[in-house]
DNA sequence: TATAATTAAATTGTGCACAACTTAATTGTT
DNA sequence: AACAATTAAGTTGTGCACAATTTAATTATA
């Protein structure tokens, strides 16, 4: 397997670099909805499943406590989302959505509209891309079971 | 085009764990480089092309001199490189590989080897994943000059 | 040639992202 | 039942990433 130390024959850089750029294209979409990227996202699994608790949207989204409390914190201060302790296991906290969290998803309805009209990029490639990526996602999680 | 709200239909998602799923594979491959993964790929540019100025390296990796200016007064702590403020145009700062920094090249050889091989993937693959990553920034690219 | 406009770095402030640690609740084991 | 191990959130500290602003140097222009 070739592999030479020019930067722009990474893939790395190139997933780097093309996930800071689309995420670019997100903020102004983003702006009106008062969300940053990370915080559409959370959304996104709460307009999916709501009650969730942090350990399960952590799971679903890759990150951790660390990034999740402060930031649901921000959306409980923007008033889309409240924490309520699980009466079953106190240790669990579930975030569920405001009447305006759930308002929300209607804004939101057309960001994915939108985004696909700015990448102008046609069904087929889009699902192709979309594959590339969870296999991508795949391998990487295939070496993380075969070592630890 | 199709474009559903579910969390795993969106491009944006599987950019964006896959670029950081992708960067947790870097951490130990370069823990003993001492460098971070925005180091590394500084480090990267630095060894193409050395002497050069804060804005050059921010355009090749996509950095402004907010994220740029702490990044490399760390790598100066770490003994890497140098900060010369060039004398034809006493407003560019030039950033220079030190000894150390120019040896730890040779140390670098094998991360992109290693990576490979955790990522099992065949040459082909790798280019085809190349040139979808390029392609979709591309397509930002010129969206962003079609708008402002 | 003054001065206005532009440019390159640096700084400030906000929000991730994550490792390491703490606290409190639950589960397992003897 | 007592206590050790595990688990879920939260906290602390470091390092990006980026918008907005500041400072100083250069270039353009009236």
């Amino acid at each position: 397997m070739k592999s030479s130390l020019t930067l722009e024959h990474q893939i790395c850089f190139q997933l780097y670099t093309a996930s800071k750029e689309l995420t670019r294209l997100y903020r102004p979409i983003l702006e009106p909805l008062k969300l940053t990227y990370s915080q559409y996202l959370v959304m996104l699994v709460l307009w999916e499943e709501d009650h969730i608790d942090l350990k399960q949207l952590g799971e679903r989204l890759t990150l951790d406590s660390g990034t999740l409390s402060p930031l649901i914190k921000r959306l409980t201060q923007l008033g889309y989302v409240e924490k309520i302790r699980a009466t079953d296991d106190e240790r669990r906290v579930l975030v569920s959505l405001t009447a305006s969290g759930s308002a929300l998803r209607e804004q939101a309805e057309d960001v994915p509209v939108k985004v696909s009209g700015m990448l102008n990029i046609d069904e087929a490639t889009y699902f192709a891309y979309m594959e590339m990526l969870i296999d991508i996602k795949s391998r990487l999680r295939e070496f993380g079971e075969r070592q630890g």
